[in-house]
DNA sequence: AAATGAACCTGTTTGC
DNA sequence: TGCAAACAGGTTCATT
């Protein structure tokens, strides 16, 4: 579930259940996820200050100055639930909160991982040391891209989902801002014109804050129900059409490999 | 330096 | 129908 309008989605939604409210028992069933887990009972009757998110990461920032850094991997999932719920399938790590609810951490694959950090050190972590701008800030602008594709002939699909030039683009919103800059995914990246980086820097905003409002509208739906597949997906242009018609020239949607990672492309209008 | 591939895991879908 | 291969939203490490 979790590219950049995702995590944003998961932030939003626990931000209003979580702040204010204190930690008061950490139950961990399964501490191997993709590197093991921090000693999370050092937690215990912390109260949680903030909820923040960089790149995909979700931060808690913890009283005392603490902060837990927490990325979803592919399949990780936080619900908050009633403490009576007992633990279903993939349930990894529990947080009892004073009110009596619990935040509940699932994640299949266990590509998810956290970490217990200072927060004065967060800058200097490797996680976060060479991580590029927020695209939905002033600092991602077509300057900023026009340097990350210079004198690089990687495709430029590798290019904008290279953390360092930008971070929060992942395998579907790469291919959807693609399609609707017109840029074919294979194309070296020092080699499209500052004129197309332009349309390319405005279509990456606009796809995220797009996915971003439509998780916005699901945010109730994910904490009381399980995982609910691509509340976005209606809006996919390419992503997961291969075979089907481009809704803008009629052509067949393509497919192909890029890094080992599936490219979903338009040739009739991406060049 | 930069580009590609493998690795980490489990579940589901696709193809023979 | 049965089984094996391919594939899935991310990141890091090793190898050309």
């Amino acid at each position: 579930m979790p590219e950049l309008p995702e995590v944003e989605t998961v932030r939003s939604g626990l931000e209003p259940l979580l702040v204010g409210r204190r930690i008061e028992c950490v139950v961990c069933h399964r501490s191997s996820l993709r590197y093991p887990l921090p000693e999370l009972t050092a937690l215990t009757g912390k109260k949680v200050q903030k909820v923040r998110r960089r790149a995909k990461y979700l931060l808690f920032d913890l009283e005392g100055g603490q902060v837990l850094v927490w990325h979803l991997g592919m399949t990780g999932q936080f619900h908050v639930l009633s403490q009576q719920v007992e633990a279903g399938a993939h349930e990894h790590v529990r947080f009892d909160l004073a009110d009596g609810q619990s935040l509940r951490y699932r994640d299949t694959r266990r590509f998810g991982y956290a970490g217990l950090l200072n927060g004065t050190e967060l800058g200097q972590h490797p996680w976060f040391a060479k991580l590029g701008p927020e695209p939905l800030s002033e600092d991602f602008n077509v300057d900023h891209l026009s340097v990350g594709c210079s004198g690089r002939k990687a495709p430029i699909k590798s290019v904008i989902m290279d953390a360092a030039v930008v971070v929060g683009m992942g395998n579907i919103y790469a291919s959807e801002s693609l399609f609707r800059a017109g840029i074919h995914p294979a194309r070296a990246a020092k080699r499209i014109s500052h004129k197309r980086l332009v349309v390319l820097t405005e279509m990456i905003k606009q796809i995220l804050a797009e996915a971003i409002e439509a998780g916005g509208s699901s945010i109730s739906d994910f904490v009381h129900t399980d995982g609910k597949p691509g509340y976005f997906s209606h809006a996919f242009r390419v992503y997961g059409r291969q075979g089907e018609i481009c809704l803008s020239c009629g052509k067949a949607i393509k497919r192909m490999i890029q890094c080992g990672r599936s490219t979903f492309y338009c040739s009739g209008c991406q060049h």
